[in-house]
RNA sequence: GGGCGGAUAGUUCAGCUGGUUAGAACGCUUGAUUUACAUUCAAGAGGUCACAGGUUCGACUCCUGUUCCGCCCACCA
C-alpha cells in the first residue's frame, strides 16, 4: 500500500477521472428498452457565456439527478448544447471589431457573420469545457447548438408551419425598441424598473379661442410631436363640451382633434391626454379605434427624424425633451413639472430604455398557442417544484400578447419571407396613406411569400424582384423548440426517430425563475404544438444566487465569486456539496467564498475516513456483499451501523426523488461523520483485526460512496477505486437497494441508550474539569434486570469512548458515595470523584437540574389533567405523555436521593 | 396597482402532512491530541420562533390582520 497523504487533494484526481469517465463512454446514452428512460436537456449557456454561480448551481442539480438516476439503471440522457443568444454574442463581436475602429456596417453582413462564427469557433466552447470542470456528465457527443445546421432547419419548418396556420403574423404595432441595440425586443426582453421623472402639463391652445387652452399631463413631453389627438372621457363632465373640437398642436403648429375615448382615467393628471399613436401602446389603440394617423417622430436610433420641427431634427430624445420644454416654456405653455416615479422599460442585454415605437414585424399569436400549454400544467401533467410556480405561470398564461420575434440584428436563424420588391413598395405606400384601422399585415397582398427557398418569382405579380427579408428570429425563437430538435428533429432517419420516441418527453427540466416566461412556456407551447406531448413532466426551479447581502452576482457590480476559483481553492466536490447543502428548495441562495469551507472540511473528512480503514483493511477478507454477510453479524456496533445505513439510504433515496437535495446532502453526512465516524469507527478500533469489522467497515464505507456519488462524483470515484470493488468505475454500479430486513430498532435503541451515557459521562468530565488521560471509574445502576443485560455485555464501548477504568452495571448497588451524578430514563450514573469533586457545587448542579425537570414535569402533568387532551388527543401522543411523566417523576426522584447523599 | 417569497441562536439557514425539552453550520467559551483527520475531537453558552388576534386538547407549523425586507408581473399618460 503506498502512502496516502493526509490531505485530500482535488486537483489530482479530478481531471484524472473525469477523463477516465470520458475514455470509457460512462455518459453515453443510448435506446434501451429493457429500461426506462431519463432525460433532461440542459438549459443551453449561451455561446458567449462564462461560468457563475447561478450555472454552477443549476448544472450541480442536474448531474446530481442525472448520476442519480444512471446509478438507479435507466438509460440516462443529458442532452448537452449550446445557445447562439443573438443580441449577446452579436454585441461581444461588435465591441471585438469595434477596437480596430470598425462598425458591423463597415463590414457588411456576410463578412459579419463571418467574424461570429469564427468567434464562436474559438470561445464557444469554452462554457463547455467549464461544464466538464464542474463534473457533468452529459453525452458530450450529442452536443447541440442552436444554429447547427439541422437544428436550423428545424426553426425554419417551425415558422413556416405557423405561419400557414396564421399562428405567425406580420403587423404593424407598437414594440419594444432598444436604440442601443437597434432592435425590436419581446415584452419579456424589455424589463421595467422604477425610473425618477416628471410629469409635465402642458397646455394645448384651443382652435379659434385666444388665450384658450386645454392642458395635458405627460411623462414623455418630447412625443408630442407625434401627437395627432387630444383625448376625454366621454363621460367627464368638465370636458365634454370640448369633444368635437381641435387644438392647435404647439411647435408643430397642427390642427388636431379632441375626441372622446372610455380608456381615459379621467382622475389621472388632468384627465385630457395627449395621443401619440406611434410612440405609446395605448395611443395605438386609441387610434385603432378611432382611425387616427400615426405620426413616427423618432429615427433607430431615438433622435428625433424628419417628421419633427427642424429645430428638433437629429437631437436625442432626452435633448429633444429639453428643448421642447424650454421652447414650450418661453411660449407660456407649460403649466407646471412636478417629481414622478414610474415604471420603464429596459433591454435586457444592454439595459437603455426601451422605445415604444410603431414597425412592422412579425408576430406569433400566443393566445391560440397557449391553450395547450395551459391545460397540461392545469391538470399537473407537468408539475412545478416548488408548486408555488404553477400560479405564477398560469397567471402569466392568462394574458398573453402577441410575440414578437423579428430582430433587427444579423447574428441568428434569417426569418424565411421573401418580398417581393415591387409590391411590397406598393403595399407600404399604400398602407401609409392610410389612417390606422388595423395592424395585422396581409401577406398576399404586400407581396410576402413565406418558404424556406428563394421562390424566385412573386405570386402576386410574377415579378422575379425577391429578397429575403432582412430580418433574424428572436433566439427564444429556436431555444423553444430544444426538448426535441436537439434529436434531430424534423429531419429524422430511422435512429433519431427511435432516440426521439425513446426520450421525449424528458423528466425534468431543472431552471430558475427567471426564464420560466422566457423558455419554459415556450417549451411547453411548442412541445404541444409539434409533438403532440409535454416536453417535460417535471419542472424544478430553483432560487437565484446572490451575494451575501442578497444582491444578484453580476459582473458589472463585482461581486460574483467565480466557481472556477472555488474549484481551485476548494475542490469541485467541495463547491458541489456547499452549494447543494444551500439550497433549500426554491429558496434563494445566498453566498460568501467561507461557505465552501463546509464542503471542503467534509471531503476531508471522508477521505481521512477511507484513509484510516484502507491502512486497516486486510483486503483478502473482505466479503462482496454487505446483505448476505449482515445476517450473521452478531456485534452490536456492526449491527447498528448497518441498520443506521439503511435508514440513510431510504431517506437519501427518498430525498433526491422528491428534488430535496440540501436534505439528501445533510442526511448522508450527518450520517459519514456523525454515525460512522464518530462512534462507528471509533468503536470498530477495537476489533479492527475481526472478519465482522474488517467486512462492515469496508462494506459500509463502499455504499455510502455510492450515495454520495452524485453529490460529489471526484472524491467518491477516487476512494472508490482504492478499495476493494467490483465494476469499472463507481458511477457505473447500482445505486444500493433498501434492506428492510436490516433495519434494526432494538440495535438503534440500544446505541443509543449508550451513547446517552457515554454523553452524560463525558459531560460530568467536562463541569469536574477532569484531563481526559485520567480515567475515571463509574457505577451504573439500571432499573430493571433486561437492561442491565442489554448494557453490561457493551459496557466496553463506554469504557473505550468516555474513557472509563472500571465499570459495573447492575440493577442493585449501594450508592458511591461523594459522587457526580447523571440521570437517564431508567439509569443512573455515578461517577466517585472523592478529593475532586465540590459537593455543594455539585449539589447546585443537581437542584438545578431537578428545577428544570420540575417544570417540565409540570407541564406533562397539566396536560394530563385536562380532559379535552385526554378525550381528542390520539392514543399515542397521550400514551406518550404518560411515559414523559412517569421519566420526569422519575427522574427528580432519583436526583433527590442523590442530593440526600451529600 | 396585482401577485409571490422571507422574518427562527451573534451570523447564514433547516424545521416536509400541527404532538417529547425547536436543530445544523459558522462564530464564541472551555478543554483535548504520538496512535485516520486541527480542514480534528469533546463539552458548553446562546432562541418571547417579527408583532397582534383567531382556530385547536395542543401552534414555529394552520387562518386573519399589521410591520419590515426581497422578488416578479402590469400599456394609467
Amino acid at each position: 500500500m503506498t502512502e496516502i497523504p493526509s490531505k485530500y487533494n482535488p486537483q489530482e484526481c479530478e481531471d484524472k477521472w473525469y477523463s477516465f469517465w470520458e475514455e470509457h463512454n460512462f455518459f453515453h446514452a443510448e435506446v434501451d428498452s429493457r429500461r426506462k428512460p431519463y432525460c433532461i436537456v440542459i438549459p443551453p449557456p449561451n455561446v458567449t457565456g462564462i461560468l457563475h454561480m447561478g450555472h454552477a448551481l443549476n448544472n450541480t442539480i442536474q448531474d446530481i439527478l442525472i448520476r442519480f438516476r444512471r446509478m438507479q439503471g435507466y438509460s440516462t440522457l443529458w442532452m448537452p448544447g449550446t445557445d447562439h443568444a443573438g443580441i449577446a454574442t452579436q454585441n461581444v463581436v461588435e465591441k471585438e471589431i469595434a477596437q480596430e475602429g470598425l462598425g458591423r456596417q463597415d463590414l457588411g453582413r456576410e463578412e459579419f457573420l463571418e467574424k461570429v462564427w469564427l468567434w464562436k469557433e474559438k470561445y464557444g466552447s469554452t462554457i463547455i469545457n467549464q461544464l466538464k470542470k464542474l463534473g457533468c456528465s452529459c453525452d458530450w457527443e450529442r452536443t447541440r447548438f442552436t444554429m447547427d445546421d439541422g437544428y436550423s432547419v428545424a426553426v425554419s419548418e417551425v415558422f413556416i408551419e405557423l405561419a400557414k396556420k396564421n399562428l405567425i403574423y406580420k403587423a404593424n404595432y407598437i414594440i419594444n425598441w432598444c436604440p442601443r441595440c437597434q432592435t425590436a425586443l419581446s415584452d419579456e426582453e424589455s424589463q421595467h424598473k422604477d425610473v425618477k421623472g416628471f410629469l409635465y402639463y402642458l397646455r394645448y391652445p384651443l382652435k379659434g379661442e385666444e388665450n384658450k387652452y386645454v392642458t395635458v399631463a405627460t411623462t414623455r413631453p418630447e412625443t408630442m410631436l407625434g401627437d395627432t389627438a387630444v383625448a376625454v372621457n366621454p363621460k367627464d363632465k368638465r370636458y365634454n363640451k370640448l369633444i368635437g373640437r381641435s387644438v392647435i398642436l404647439p411647435l408643430v403648429e397642427e390642427e388636431i382633434p379632441i375626441i372622446a375615448d372610455s380608456a381615459i382615467d379621467p382622475k389621472f393628471g388632468t384627465g385630457i391626454v395627449k395621443v401619440t399613436p406611434a410612440h405609446d401602446p395605448n395611443d395605438f389603440e386609441i387610434a385603432i379605434r378611432h382611425k387616427l394617423p400615426a405620426k413616427i417622430v423618432m429615427n433607430d436610433d431615438a433622435t428625433m427624424n424628419k417628421n419633427a420641427p427642424l429645430d428638433y431634427q437629429d437631437m436625442d430624445r432626452f435633448e429633444a425633451r429639453e428643448a421642447i420644454i424650454e421652447d414650450l416654456k418661453e411660449r407660456g405653455l407649460v403649466q407646471k413639472i412636478v417629481d414622478y416615479e414610474h415604471s420603464v422599460g429596459h433591454c435586457y442585454r444592454c439595459h437603455t430604455m426601451v422605445e415604444p415605437y410603431l414597425s412592422e414585424q412579425w408576430f406569433v399569436d400566443m393566445k391560440r398557442l397557449g391553450l395547450a400549454a395551459e391545460e397540461v400544467v392545469k391538470k399537473n401533467k407537468i408539475k412545478f417544484h416548488p408548486p408555488r410556480w404553477k400560479k405564477v405561470y398560469l397567471n402569466w398564461m392568462r394574458d398573453l400578447r402577441g410575440w414578437c420575434i423579428s430582430r433587427q440584428i444579423w447574428w441568428g436563424h434569417r426569418i424565411p419571407a421573401w418580398y417581393c420588391e415591387d409590391c411590397k413598395t406598393a403595399y407600404d405606400k399604400m398602407r401609409k396613406s392610410e389612417v390606422i384601422a388595423s395592424e395585422r399585415i396581409n401577406l398576399a397582398d404586400a407581396g410576402i411569400v413565406i418558404s424556406q427557398e428563394n421562390p424566385k418569382f412573386c405570386t402576386k405579380c410574377g415579378g422575379s424582384n425577391m429578397k429575403q427579408d432582412e430580418d433574424v428570429l428572436d433566439t427564444w425563437f429556436s431555444s423553444w423548440l430544444w426538448p426535441f430538435a436537439t434529436f434531430g428533429w424534423p429531419v429524422l432517419g430511422k435512429k433519431e426517430e427511435e432516440e426521439l420516441n425513446y426520450f421525449y418527453p424528458t423528466q425534468v427540466l431543472v431552471t430558475a425563475q427567471e426564464i420560466i416566461f422566457f423558455w419554459v412556456a415556450r417549451m411547453i407551447m411548442a412541445g404541444m404544438y409539434f409533438m403532440k406531448e409535454i416536453p417535460f413532466s417535471d419542472v424544478y426551479i430553483h432560487g437565484t444566487v446572490r451575494d451575501i447581502t442578497g444582491t444578484k452576482m453580476s459582473k458589472s457590480l463585482g461581486n460574483i465569486i467565480d466557481p472556477l476559483d472555488i474549484i481551485d481553492q476548494y475542490g469541485c466536490d467541495a463547491l458541489r456539496f456547499s452549494i447543494i447543502s444551500l439550497v433549500a428548495t426554491g429558496q434563494d441562495v445566498f453566498l460568501s467564498k467561507e461557505k465552501f469551507g463546509s464542503g471542503r472540511n467534509f471531503a476531508n473528512k471522508i477521505w481521512n475516513a477511507s484513509r484510516y480503514i484502507l491502512s486497516n483493511l486486510d483486503q483478502g477478507r473482505v466479503s462482496p456483499s454487505l446483505e448476505s454477510f449482515a445476517r450473521e453479524v452478531k456485534d452490536l456496533k456492526e449491527r447498528w451501523i448497518i441498520s443506521r445505513y439503511y435508514q440513510t439510504l431510504d431517506a437519501a433515496t427518498r430525498a433526491l426523488e422528491n428534488f430535496r437535495f440540501n436534505d439528501a446532502a445533510r442526511i448522508i453526512y450527518e450520517f459519514f461523520w456523525h454515525e460512522f465516524c464518530d462512534w462507528y469507527i471509533e468503536l470498530a478500533k477495537s476489533t479492527i483485526d475481526t472478519k465482522e469489522t474488517q467486512v462492515v467497515l469496508h462494506q459500509i464505507l463502499e455504499k455510502t460512496l455510492r450515495i454520495l456519488h452524485p453529490i460529489m462524483p471526484y472524491i467518491t470515484e477516487d476512494i472508490w477505486q482504492r478499495i476493494p470493488h467490483q465494476g469499472k468505475s463507481i458511477m457505473a454500479t447500482i445505486w444500493p437497494e433498501m434492506q428492510k430486513k436490516l433495519v434494526d430498532k432494538k440495535a438503534d435503541n440500544q446505541m443509543k441508550t449508550i451513547i446517552a451515557c457515554i454523553g452524560a459521562i463525558r459531560n460530568i468530565r467536562s463541569v469536574w474539569q477532569i484531563e481526559q488521560s485520567k480515567e475515571i471509574n463509574v457505577k451504573i445502576r439500571v432499573a430493571q434486570k433486561s437492561l442491565e443485560n442489554s448494557l453490561a455485555p457493551q459496557a466496553s464501548y463506554i469504557q473505550r469512548l468516555a474513557k472509563v477504568g472500571t465499570i459495573e452495571v447492575k440493577k442493585a448497588f449501594k450508592r458511591p458515595k461523594l459522587s457526580a451524578v447523571a440521570v437517564l430514563p431508567d439509569i443512573e450514573i455515578f461517577v466517585p470523584l472523592e478529593g475532586i469533586i465540590d459537593v455543594k457545587k455539585e449539589a447546585t448542579r443537581l437542584k438545578q437540574k431537578i428545577k428544570e425537570l420540575e417544570s417540565l414535569l409540570k407541564n406533562t402533568e397539566a396536560r394530563l389533567k385536562n380532559k379535552q387532551f385526554l378525550k381528542k388527543a390520539p392514543v399515542e401522543v397521550v400514551a406518550q405523555t404518560k411515559e414523559k411523566k412517569k421519566e420526569y417523576k422519575d427522574s427528580i426522584k432519583k436526583l433527590k436521593d442523590s442530593l440526600k447523599g451529600f
